[in-house]
RNA sequence: GGGGACUUAGCUCAGUUGGUAGAGCACCUGCUUUGCAAGCAGGGGGUCAGGGGUUCGACCCCCCUAGUCUCCA
């Protein structure tokens, strides 16, 4: 059977006992403290811990999951998967442990042909919590399980909790029997690579109190609303229904596998070692494929990064195999096509997805090539000095610095006869991976504890009313000074409100904060800030300005009413920008991120090259165009999947609701989804100018702009510098490029020859003081001063020609001004060199007169100090050590 | 978030006790050659990423900023 057919009655079974069936969310996980969705339970979180009423009463998905933590071990053992699908089924305090444990058994043993899987019920063995004797009553009444197929395991295996207080819970596991040639008898127990585990039923009855990890805790009671979480492997179960041996062989596997092997000429199943790193393939490409359908593009920290080493270990295992060409373009396409069917938006998306993985690829054969030119010349050095092992220094200095993965750097060596010292390397590692996780760790101490909000969360969402109204009357719900709620706020002092309506907008979205005031019942609060600490909870940073508020008073908020049409303003132009960049360069320019505040918008978006002038302007034309023709702005709420048809844009690493807004302006121009605020006409916006543009990062672009009057102040600011340098230069602003771009030719040319003419006339005085020169200690000296002059490369050259003159028994010493400082030379001629004259050591003597120092080589020295009035004293010292 | 490396002529890169910025290719001029490929001679081209500091003096040492590459969390 098909994985995706297994998927597909996974959901109907699901359906056809009232349950929601909920799509897949995003890999890109809610939560920002985890980089991944990494279990099919994670989107209903809230509703699990009761934060959030569940929308539904009962749901089904099957949902995308990303785990790296063993990515060492894929390919390796027959269960390790970077990316894999869980079925899932949940209740929200409604049904629970008897018909959890009754779907469950029905969904796996009755007939395909009823929808089911029949996998045959004799090979299926289960496990419970030691003390859940409930559940094996259930167990043997609803599937008539013999005892002997029951075990009962401890806290570590069988009973689930978050590691934190909140709700808890023992499970029951149902596993698959493959048969003796897998492994000893004795149950899941015993062997669980013989004994396959398919499904985690997990009964959510208990409160847990405060405790360590996973198995010391204290439990403070039964829930009030019991839960049910179960997820089932798809992967696990398709790999046993059709037969194969682990889950790089399955129907949305295989294809990759296969060409993988044919493109590196390799039979599969052949050598252990070729068959990791096929199902290494395998496994990372297709886990590379989800990531950049959920639109993750390759990077150097976070989720990029966890794509990056996906693709790069990738291409590594396939140069060990002896393929140097470029393979990333050809296996991806595999790999969508043998998941299209059940994500058919693979397909759609998916010039964007193979452009991104091939540019991957194209920068990794980058990096290889310059890598493989250090390790050629580290190997040389190795064998020059007689040696045979490659220091571990350099294998990590390799690694880390040129991204040149260790083990190419292993085999290369090993084919130039050297050995690796793998521990140096080793503990380099160790030592790189504690540096960054004791930061890690000292970031999460001194960042800030949510509990307090979630504390407040739990009582409910805090309710915005800014969409329709400035002012709103609230209450008081909550206080909080230095993390701690209080009961009370004082005069003069600064903390955070939190009340149940407010109409000031909490900063997301790109969208700064509002400005504005809180008042009540003898107190008035500036609000500072505002912001979503945990998610439909709004915190206001207030100054209490007067008086002092309390717990449950009434407050009204208000919003700046200026700020907030600058803050519109400014959003609507956001869109509008973006509407045009995609208009202008085209669709894959999508925006990756904002920030906007009244007079001021900034957007990142994804973009490969620099923009031109002329691109500038374009883009400037088209979103005034469209700020003129006062299209209609209009908000509606729809569904996501109705957003999706609409052509709503949706930003990639956003995560939304399932109600989304969509915005429009002027109809079909633009249609993004947004939670912001903004203007009610494009024509309000007024003017948008562009600013600044730049790179950051790969593929990254960011540009700026104005907007409204700060548009207006700008364009008038650079009006005004066009004027005064029409002024200066006193031709009109047409001819003001051509003649600064003549001026500044003109005033090179001038310099130049001014330099020249310079040193002529010094030059012209050679003769002077060649004449001049004295006979001390059996050779000519020479001593020029050349007054002021501006660079020391003048004094060279007449060191040099004075010393030409004199002949090779002589010492020049030419003396100058560099603005203020005094500068001294010696030229020395071979023949004084021979008799032991040094130009070095008697600059060192002139210039420590001078209060400096200086040096240089035998033939030609120099130096200087601060003290120009000891020049002369200077020189009288050098001629006083020839004599 | 924490590290490492890099940034020098149009391009690819050299450049150590801090003391005259170089090579190859490309470009320009002339010569040579039936032509092509090239050869010979000469020449132009550099705020040494930007800013600050130390120093008599910084491509070089120190600090900051930016860009690029890379590893780790």
């Amino acid at each position: 059977m098909k994985t995706a057919e297994i998927r597909r009655r996974w959901l109907e079974f699901f359906a056809s006992k009232q349950h929601t069936v909920v799509p897949s969310a995003s890999l890109i996980s809610e939560d920002p403290s985890l980089l991944f969705t990494v279990a099919g339970m994670v989107p209903f979180i809230p509703y699990m811990s009761g934060l959030v009423p569940a929308p539904y009463p009962r749901a089904t998905s099957v949902q995308k999951c990303i785990r790296t933590l063993d990515i060492e071990e894929v390919g390796k053992t027959t269960r390790h998967g970077t990316f894999f699908q869980m079925n899932g089924n949940f209740s929200f305090g409604d049904y629970f442990k008897r018909e959890a444990i009754s779907y469950a058994w029905e969904f796996l043993t009755s007939p395909q042909a009823k929808g089911g899987l029949e996998l045959n019920p004799e090979l299926l063995w289960v496990t419970v919590y030691k003390d859940d004797d409930e559940a094996i009553e259930l167990w043997r009444e609803i599937a008539d399980i013999p005892m002997a197929r029951i075990q009962r395991l401890g806290m570590k295996d069988n009973f689930w909790s978050t590691g934190q207080p909140g709700p808890a819970g023992p499970c029951s596991e149902i596993y698959y029997d493959r048969g003796p040639e897998y492994g000893i008898e004795g149950g899941p127990e015993a062997d669980d690579n013989r004994y396959i585990e398919i499904w985690n039923l997990v009964f959510m009855q208990y409160e847990r109190g405060k405790g360590l990890g996973k198995d010391d805790f204290e439990i403070l009671g039964e829930l009030p609303k019991k839960n049910i979480d179960t997820g089932m492997g798809l992967e696990r179960v398709a790999f046993l229904m059709q037969g194969v041996e682990n889950l790089y062989e399955i129907d949305e596997v295989r294809p990759v596998l296969d060409l993988a092997a044919q493109l590196a000429n390799k039979t599969y199943g052949a050598l252990v070692e070729d068959d990791v790193r096929l199902r290494v393939v395998a496994d990372h490409i297709r886990s590379a494929l989800m990531l950049i359908g959920d639109g993750v593009s390759p990077g150097n920290d976070g989720r990029g990064y966890v794509l990056r080493r996906l693709l790069r270990r990738s291409i590594r295992a396939m140069r060990l195999m002896g393929v140097n060409e470029p393979v990333i373009g050809k296996l991806i396409t595999v790999s969508k096509d043998a998941m299209k069917d059940s994500y058919p938006e693979l397909e759609a998306d998916f010039k964007r997805i193979i452009t991104s993985a091939v540019a991957e690829e194209e920068a990794f054969l980058r990096t290889l090539t310059s890598g493989s030119l250090v390790l050629d010349q580290a190997i040389a050095d190795v064998k020059s000095s007689k040696g045979s092992i490659l220091g571990g220094e350099s294998a990590f200095l390799l690694h880390d610095t040129y991204g040149f993965p260790i083990d190419l750097t292993l085999e290369i060596a090993e084919e130039a006869g050297l050995s690796v010292d793998r521990d140096g390397f080793t503990s380099l590692m160790t030592e790189q991976r504690d540096r960054a996780k004791a930061d890690a760790r000292e970031k999460k101490l001194g960042g800030t504890d949510l509990s307090v909000y979630s504390a407040f969360r739990a009582l409910g969402t805090t309710k915005f009313t800014g969409y329709e109204e400035l002012e709103s009357d609230g209450k008081v719900l909550g206080l909080v000074h230095d993390g701690q709620s209080v009961k009370v706020l004082s005069h003069g002092s600064v903390g955070e409100i939190i009340l149940d309506t407010t109409s000031l907008y909490a900063e997301s979205g790109g969208q700064a904060a509002d400005a504005g005031t809180i008042r009540g019942e003898g107190f008035e609060l500036e609000v500072l800030d505002v912001q979503k600490p945990v998610k439909g909870l709004v915190s206001h940073k207030v100054l209490v300005r007067s008086g002092e508020v309390s717990v449950n008073s009434k407050a009204v908020t208000a919003v700046d009413e200026d700020w907030r049409l600058g803050a519109c303003q400014a959003h609507s132009a956001t869109h509008v920008l973006h509407a045009a960049l995609r208009q202008v360069l085209g669709p894959s320019a999508l925006q990756s991120g904002s920030y906007n505040k009244p007079g001021y918008l900034r957007l990142d978006f994804a973009w490969n090259q620099a923009l031109s002038i002329e691109t500038k302007s374009e883009l400037e034309e088209v979103s005034n165009l469209a700020i003129r023709r006062d299209l209609a702005v209009s908000s509606n709420l729809m569904s996501q999947a109705e957003a999706k048809e609409f052509g709503a844009v949706a930003l990639f690493g956003e995560t939304y609701d399932e109600l989304v807004r969509v915005i429009q302006i002027g109809g079909p121009w633009s249609r993004e989804l947004c939670g912001g605020t903004h203007v009610s006409r494009s024509s309000q916006i007024g003017l948008l100018s562009l600013g600044a543009e730049a790179s950051v990062g790969s593929g990254a672009r960011r540009i700026e702009a104005f907007v409204g009057m700060e548009a207006f102040r700008s364009l008038t600011l650079e009006r005004s510098l066009v004027a005064r340098l029409t002024d200066l230069a006193k031709v009109p602003a047409a001819a003001l490029e051509e003649k600064l771009q003549q001026t500044f030719e003109e005033l090179r040319n001038v310099q130049k020859r001014l330099a020249l003419i310079e040193q002529q006339a010094l030059q012209g005085r050679i003769p002077a003081w060649v004449a001049s020169a004295k006979v001390i200690g059996g050779q000519k000296v020479a001593v020029a001063d050349l007054g002021i002059v501006d660079g020391a490369d003048v004094l060279r050259t007449i060191g040099a020609g004075l010393r030409a003159e004199l002949g090779e028994a002589s010492v020049s010493i030419v003396s100058a001004l560099l603005a203020d400082k005094p500068a001294v030379l010696v030229a020395v001629g071979s023949a004084a060199i021979a008799r032991g004259v040094k130009a070095g050591a008697l600059v060192k003597l002139a210039s420590a007169v001078l209060g400096g120092g200086g040096g240089g080589k035998d033939d030609m020295a120099q130096g200087g100090g601060t003290d120009s009035s000891k020049l002369s004293l200077a020189i009288e010292a050098i001629e006083k050590a020839l004599a």
